[in-house]
DNA sequence: GCTTGACTTAAAGTTGACTTTAAGTTTTAT
DNA sequence: ATAAAACTTAAAGTCAACTTTAAGTCAAGC
């Protein structure tokens, strides 16, 4: 089964014009072309693209998910090089999910230090508490925000 | 204590220039100026900048951040509102938290994908394999890559 | 007092990732 | 056979978030 880069769109849900910017920037090595040149995509493409749409997640670079299509497309030899890319990119992805997390804390102190004003009907609550009357948990948030230092 | 631009770029690892550039855009609301016209930060300024820091990562708009500061700088009357804008950021983080493990399962499957194909020398290896011979908390990454409708 | 480095602004330039436009060709449907 | 819809390319436009430049002012050390 062969489709035009108007289906393949539709079912990545993305424009054309974005698959057409992909392959001008060398990320659709494999898309093959009828005889007069519109873009056929295989059913197997379709493995690439969501790659393609992973590696995107993971904030890489256009010109960095072109490397690794290419690579792909050179076979076996390249194995070891694409093991390595995607560990890397297996690290970005753990430090950005420490990194979430520490904003994630930062937004879970700001919702008490809101919610607890809304009770006050004031955000001058805050100068009265001292550290034990924030939540233990939150704490951590709180001394980030309040540190003076650095 | 008093800071410049250039004290605060460096406590916060950024340009002075990007500070300038928040200033510009009314995320500094909370800023003075010397007579001379000269931006002095104040101690207490710093946590506004975390907050500008923390809402930059859960990926918010400069244009939205500058109405949370600017909600903030109208004072009580508005504590409601800045609860409900954090809570809808919360929201947006606890989604991110989802795609980005999601993108994690799928980089895990690749990395299995590839130590395989390390091991037998050929990526051709996966051909013979089925779908128990797939760690099974790898599964599910392996299946939305391969699965064919939408 | 004067140089040097840091500050000021406005305006222009950059980057990445697309999107839109324009002009033309191909395929599909009647 | 022809009209409409979908495809093609190259080039220009957009957007967010900065950064750089240019021209000038201010402040600190010698």
């Amino acid at each position: 089964m062969l489709y035009t880069v108007g289906e393949i769109a539709k079912k990545l849900h993305v424009a054309p014009s974005t698959l057409r910017y992909y392959d001008k920037e060398g990320l659709l090595p494999f898309v093959e072309r009828s005889d007069s040149g519109i873009r056929l995509f295989k059913d197997s493409d379709m493995e690439g693209l969501r790659v393609i749409e992973c590696l995107k997640k993971t904030g890489m670079p256009i010109k960095d998910i072109k490397v690794f299509m290419e690579l792909c497309q050179l076979g076996d030899s390249t194995i070891d090089e694409r093991l390595a890319l995607i560990d890397k990119q297996r690290k970005t992805v753990l430090e950005q999910q420490k990194q979430l997390q520490e904003t994630l804390d930062t937004l879970n102190y700001k919702h008490w230090y809101y919610e607890t004003a809304a009770q006050a009907g004031t955000c001058a609550v805050h100068d009265l508490l001292t550290a034990e009357d924030i939540p233990e948990d939150l704490r951590p948030a709180y001394q980030k925000l309040k540190k003076t230092e650095d």
